[in-house]
DNA sequence: CGCGAAACGGATGGACCATCCGCTTGTGTT
DNA sequence: AACACAAGCGGATGGTCCATCCGTTTCGCG
């Protein structure tokens, strides 16, 4: 107890070697996500070459492992957010949000599970979602009172939507390489059913 | 081997009990999935009072059960599309099966799964889901064909979608009394978009 | 009533999950 | 450099769930 840092939550730095080991686990994590298969924590442990118990120390739960290994994506998608809040035009700001949002949820399949699930494993993951959703909301808001949207969408529709975009994507079929194309496509017609003016653009 | 009925592939009817038990195997199924948690045999068996192996040997695996329960909700499917494919009105056919279509996902449970599944475990499933896929292209393209919809959504989109809208009704909440008002604000967006005239009705 | 086939039940081996504790390794101290 | 001790590691292990297999029971026909 030499170093008493400051008085706040702040854990003590990991050991090099288990920092070490927590990365490597992330990185298998991806990996396998990748792959497609669920993530299976004893999995991970063999394709790191690392005992079972350390992965469960580092992350008490597959979601818990999950959502590190979004979190990327998450803060990614936050700070696209940040800079949509600045755009001047309401509809164009609202359409690329969207659109990048989508396109990172169909690309990162870990990001979908995490997305859609009810609760969260990380309270980081909490307060980006939630960031996610307000910012959401509010370049809807902008939008709306542009009177560029049609007022039968609410705010809570917009996370919904989302997800049900990507696992529209997901459904259609395997090809990997046409999952943002179709995507697009779908965000498309879903604005153009959102879009007050007839024509858009 | 003294009754022949025919030479074709007509399975020997089942004994009484049999039939009994697998009639109760199913309701207590339907259960099962109402109450949301994934279906397990071993769960369904304990419900009737009756071996698992019973379970196992009437249904093989849980996706063959879980397509039975959904069976009469498929084939309800299937005749609404047969009217809709006597409606003289193009948009309005393709317009109510979609409704139909997702009413019927977003009230039964046992629909999505069996719907978003790329592979049946009952050859029935895959005929009615293929019958299904088939009547709804038609009607798009009688749609289309109207001049009454835009150009951009082919006829592998519409399963997709359809499972997309599901999603999203089920991403957006629990309250089962909204699903139904939460699927058709949706479907109207998407109809929305995918209209080709401004104005809808 | 008796017989053969059909159906039943549940004990059981196998797969997977997650915990717990004795051992190893890193790190700050003398 | 050697030590001490906390931090981290590993994997054997008990628990849970799944699905098979076969001895027993039940059905239905002659």
């Amino acid at each position: 107890m030499s170093r008493p840092i400051s008085m706040a939550a702040m854990t003590t730095p990991l050991r090099r070697d288990a920092a070490r080991n927590r990365e490597l686990i992330v990185v298998a994590a991806r990996g396998l996500v990748a792959e497609g298969t669920a993530l299976q924590l004893n999995d991970v442990a063999r394709r790191v070459g690392v005992g079972v118990g350390t992965v469960y120390r580092h992350f008490p739960t597959a979601e818990a492992l999950l959502e590190t290994v979004a979190a990327p994506s998450l803060e990614a998608l936050a700070a696209y957010g940040e800079e949509a809040l600045a755009d001047t035009d309401p509809w164009r700001a609202f359409e690329t949000f969207l659109m990048r949002t989508l396109e990172t949820q169909v690309t990162d399949p870990s990001l979908a599970p995490v997305t859609a699930a009810a609760s969260d494993a990380l309270t980081r993951t909490t307060e980006l979602k939630e960031l996610l959703r307000s910012t959401g909301a509010a370049l809807l808001d902008n939008a709306r009172s542009a009177g560029a949207v049609r007022s039968d969408v609410e705010q809570g529709d917009l996370v919904p939507l989302m997800c049900g975009i990507a696992h529209a994507v997901d459904v259609r079929g395997p090809a990997p390489a046409e999952r943002v194309d179709t995507a697009r496509r779908y965000l498309a017609t879903l604005l153009a059913g959102l879009r007050d003016r007839p024509r858009p653009v």
